[in-house]
DNA sequence: TGTTAAGCGAGACGGTACGTCCTGTCTTTCG
DNA sequence: CGAAAGACAGGACGTACCGTCTCGCTTAACA
């Protein structure tokens, strides 16, 4: 019964967007001009996304390949320099994840998508690195875990904003020093 | 030479700028309605300010009474419990902020006048703090003070962005225990 | 009492606006630009001019220095060929005669001004070679001289505003030819 | 392809277009006004109608039953008077056809569209009556139809203008005399 | 000879319409 | 029945002028 989805479209779309978005920068971005890029009907984008975010939350999902890699070297330091490092590493999605916080920002029920599809996978990875390390007793008694977490993505996510600070490998490195001297 | 500025159209429109964001959110403020609930021409916005951004800026500068108070305790967990649980009291400029960065984030020309005129200004704040504490002894060598105040203000905006923890005084407090705990 | 009005700014308006005209066409002619051109305050021409065809109506009546001369060859046939001739050979005034046209065809109340200032005043010159006409009998009775003029000017306003057939002297002979042919 | 034209808009559109012009008068007809009074997008008057003129023409063209009649009396004088009498007792256009006249003279793009589609269709009319009379032999040799008729519409045009001297039955039977004896 | 009242340039003011852009919905035809 | 095409009502955009209004400064004629 009925035609079924056609996958052609949706990838047009998703890919239209992405492009768009690296070309011209979120702003710019229509839902118009989506369509008119990826060669479909505009209804056909709002038939499977109520907005131009969640398009672009989508194409992040689907073409930044987002596996979070939750390293396992057998110490807390190790396991956070390297989840760091790799993060930090990524910063050339900066485009797409500004665009998507200020959507976020300026729409609550967008935000609410982005925080359960985007934000909380990756506190969970993190989590995952503290609770095993908590295991191994490296984390002394009365340190909030989720204060943590805040702290880490709280400063990824500070200058990836402002932009007034590097985000690079060497970055990762102090911020890893500063959180090993605080939960010691 | 020509015609002075008009006093009262200036207050008029932060005025309007300002409570219409408060009523309907940063998203539904539109240069048109201030405009309108201002009793003014477009034109004497435009002529004044590029962008309802920058509108609300200088509203939330005019308005949000921007005095940044620098505790002087005699010590650090002092001077910080009493700065953060300031800071995080005034949650009730979310919309503000968060409209504010939303425009940022979406338009670079916007981000520096918001850097400048704004964030940089709470960054130093904190910075006195610091250096204070430092003169006092109170932070151990090899800690980047930036670093600090990147992890201040990242908490605090990251919690304000997503909203999925709570901002108050207790929350201060906490904070405060985990940045003396690591700078001891 | 108080300080005598400007001849210099007087000229320089009328100046300004006339060369304007000339340039960019009756459209695009704006009492914002007139006085930027003219060096002058738009209170100015307002003080003095109730709208832009006023000033162009005097712009006009300055410098196109507008001696309607009234021929008198002693014959009919002469006297209409030189006058239909000469009024002819103004045609460079098209674009100053169509715009004021259709601003009196937009405003009643420049209609008028525009009507017994310019247009009337061409009508009594003709109206004298007619009456003179009559008086020597070369007008049959019961032929109106109010409707004759009303061909002169209406056969010259309509080629004027159409375009579509020449203005030169050719055509002012045809039609001395077809109007003594009329009358005799 | 694609959802077709409304012809409820578009008749929305010419309807608020002629009324308002006759409530109103065409100075102060503008896109925005008749948008609104159709209850239509200004969009979807700009696709199909490049500016208010042109409306305003289509308007004329669609309500005001623009059918030429050309009368076949017989005679020269008897098609004359017919034709004049008809054409004169149409003044209750004169707010029409006075603003698009004044538009024409304001813009040369839609002074082509206002020849073209209005003006020389009416001189067509007459000069199917020229050339029937001609064929009688009503007409001396030696005098050019096209320039009788310019002076028809000469005549009409100017007294529509100026508006100085009755365009009744009366004046028709006038100029009409006038054409009859001047050809003969 | 100093006062004073109007004219002057400059340019900000409250408005209104402009023509463009995008939104999210709708109505077609095609496959 | 999904999809492309594209028209639709709506509404904000930023610009251009409108005609009015304040400024500070001339510039004569009056006192």
């Amino acid at each position: 019964m009925g035609r079924p989805r056609s996958e052609t479209a949706r990838r047009a779309i998703l890919g239209a967007a992405m492009s768009g978005l690296q070309e011209h920068g979120y702003a710019a971005l229509t839902m118009q001009g989506i369509a008119a890029a990826a060669g479909v009907g505009k209804q056909t984008i709002y038939r499977w996304w109520p907005s131009k975010a969640d398009v672009v939350l989508d194409g992040l999902v689907e073409f930044a390949d987002e596996r979070i890699a939750v390293p396992d070297t057998g110490s807390l330091p190790g396991d956070l320099a390297e989840f760091l490092v790799a993060t930090f590493r990524q910063r050339g999605q900066r485009p797409v994840l500004i665009g998507l916080m200020a959507e976020a920002l300026l729409d609550p029920v967008f935000a609410r998508a982005f925080r359960d599809r985007f934000l909380f996978a990756r506190r969970a990875a993190l989590r995952q690195i503290l609770d095993r390390a908590a295991g191994r007793g490296e984390i002394a008694a009365g340190i909030d875990p989720d204060l943590l977490i805040d702290v880490v993505y709280g400063v990824l996510w500070y200058r990836l904003m402002l932009d007034h600070a590097p985000l690079d490998e060497a970055a990762g490195r102090q911020l890893t020093d500063l959180l090993v001297r605080t939960v010691s």
